[in-house]
DNA sequence: GCCATCGGTAAGCTACTGCTTACCGTAAGC
DNA sequence: GCTTACGGTAAGCAGTAGCTTACCGATGGC
């Protein structure tokens, strides 16, 4: 786990908002979300990684297999940045509409 | 503007995160937000493409300045994106602690 | 104990990202 | 009209990100 902003890094790629949005729906172990994306299942895991480290994700040993499964820690690190920009990016802007009725 | 969800990729870079809070903290023209980063301005100007695009910054001319503000929607859709997972999250995550008293 | 399955890691390649310098268009002051 | 300030765009370069194949450790069934 490093800094709790690579949240956005890490859902920034596509594949891995794809990864993202399917442990959502329920837990996967790797073989399974590998086998439903069109990438290898090597490629899952270092994606898995990156959500991991950003707290996005979580696994838990299942026997052989690692089942992944959606960590709500990282998403509420990311709600919680934009919900500080939120009420001054309306002030703001209000402000500015104010300011020219144009 | 291209897809909303931009705004993830948009905010994965650190440099980008810093040109938007500073536009969050007032809005500033181009050359005086450069002043205030160890980039050149080209680079800025680069920076502020990507963010607007993604609809998290807008800008406003003004004589020979272009002003740039914090944009509200972009901002707001990424939040609503979050919001889909947050409640899955929790509840998917309080039923694996349930079923794992351990 | 052996074998098969699962999945993480290493190495290597391509493509893209972020940065720089150089250049150009445009608005405003004199 | 010239000149100056502002800032967007082009070209080019180094570093990184995402993917692949190949490999290896570990768990569990027989």
């Amino acid at each position: 786990m490093t800094n709790r902003l690579d949240g956005f890094a890490a859902l920034g790629d596509p594949t891995r908002r794809a990864v993202f949005e399917r442990l959502a729906r329920r837990p996967r172990a790797v073989g399974e979300l590998a086998a439903g994306l069109p990438i290898s299942r090597p490629a899952v895991s270092q994606h898995l990684k990156v959500l991991e480290s950003a707290g996005l994700v979580t696994h838990e040993r299942q026997g052989v297999r690692r089942i992944y499964r959606i960590d709500p820690s990282g998403i509420e690190a990311m709600r919680s940045y934009l919900d500080r920009f939120w009420d001054q990016a309306l002030a703001a802007f209000k402000r500015a509409a104010e300011q020219e009725p144009s």
